[in-house]
DNA sequence: ATATATGCAAAACTTTTGCATACAA
DNA sequence: TTGTATGCAAAAGTTTTGCATATAT
């Protein structure tokens, strides 16, 4: 698949057109703002997030429906990091396979791209599916600790 | 750290009681309860499955304190799989290091202890710091897929 | 004895849903 | 035109909290 030099999806939008039409999706101007809006986020959104963006154009309830259906026609995936709300991003075969840095004293949550690690990953799930029957078809890895910034302020 | 054969902590108890300790809690019939069931678990439990094992000794209230303190206590740590709840399971050093295989069909989750590749996510953190500035502390590797059963209802 | 934990009820917060109206294709 | 999406309000599900009482140490 052809991908940018920082491994973003080329013909993004020409993609996520594709994705929306096949689950039957039209392209609302309430889905071009959320849209827009995750294309532009260096690191995934919660609801609240997207809604300070947006702006009340729209209204919680449809932001909500607009992000389900987003995750149906696999435009966003749904992330969860034990904050007790959910956090959404672009898909990953439409951005960069990537992992998570999220920092225990301001919470951020930045994206890591991993090089030679993520064949060691495939390899793994691989003989995962050898040792246990269990068919792996996707990973998560996230790193938890302090970011520069917090590292800076606690020394 | 003693481990015993299959990676658990011996004297779990004994350690358990000096977190409560340490963070000023008492040992009573609710925590005893709630200990207990998740000691016997093989797999992240949320709320309600917990609910369902101690019983109405317990109100749902007092469980999610109980839960919360525990967590206070380093005795628990909660996870989250994107369900729209939180599980729990005993702290890492409590228990073996270990990820998670998550089945996309059935929903179960099962715990997956790695060998070797443990040394690599570690020295992986290690390049982390270096290169980005964050100190990565501990991470969480989780596979998503089909489970041997279901993989074999589906074939 | 005293600080901590519990039980109950009420509320807060996140997310979902029913239904009439508005809109994209 | 026709099926899909929206907006509003109401509700559902998960989790938290205030306060009086009970309990562990």
């Amino acid at each position: 698949m052809a991908t940018s030099a920082h491994g973003r999806r080329l013909d993004l939008d020409g993609e996520i057109d594709r994705r929306l039409a096949r689950s039957g999706q039209r392209w609302t101007r309430g889905r071009h703002a959320v849209v827009d809006a995750m294309k532009r986020s260096v690191a995934p959104m919660s609801v609240t997030e997207l809604q300070a963006i947006v702006g009340d154009a729209v209204p919680l309830s449809s932001l909500y429906r607009i992000i389900s259906d987003l995750v149906d026609a696999k435009v966003f995936i749904k992330l969860e990091f034990a904050e007790g709300f959910a956090r959404f991003e672009l898909d990953e075969e439409l951005a960069a396979h990537h992992h998570h840095l999220v920092c225990h004293a301001c919470g951020v949550v930045a994206d890591l791209e991993l090089g030679d690690l993520e064949v060691t990953l495939d390899t793994t799930a691989a003989a995962i599916v050898r040792t246990t029957g269990f068919v792996a078809q996707s990973h998560r890895l996230d790193f938890f600790g302090l970011c520069r910034n917090c590292v800076s302020i606690a020394s």
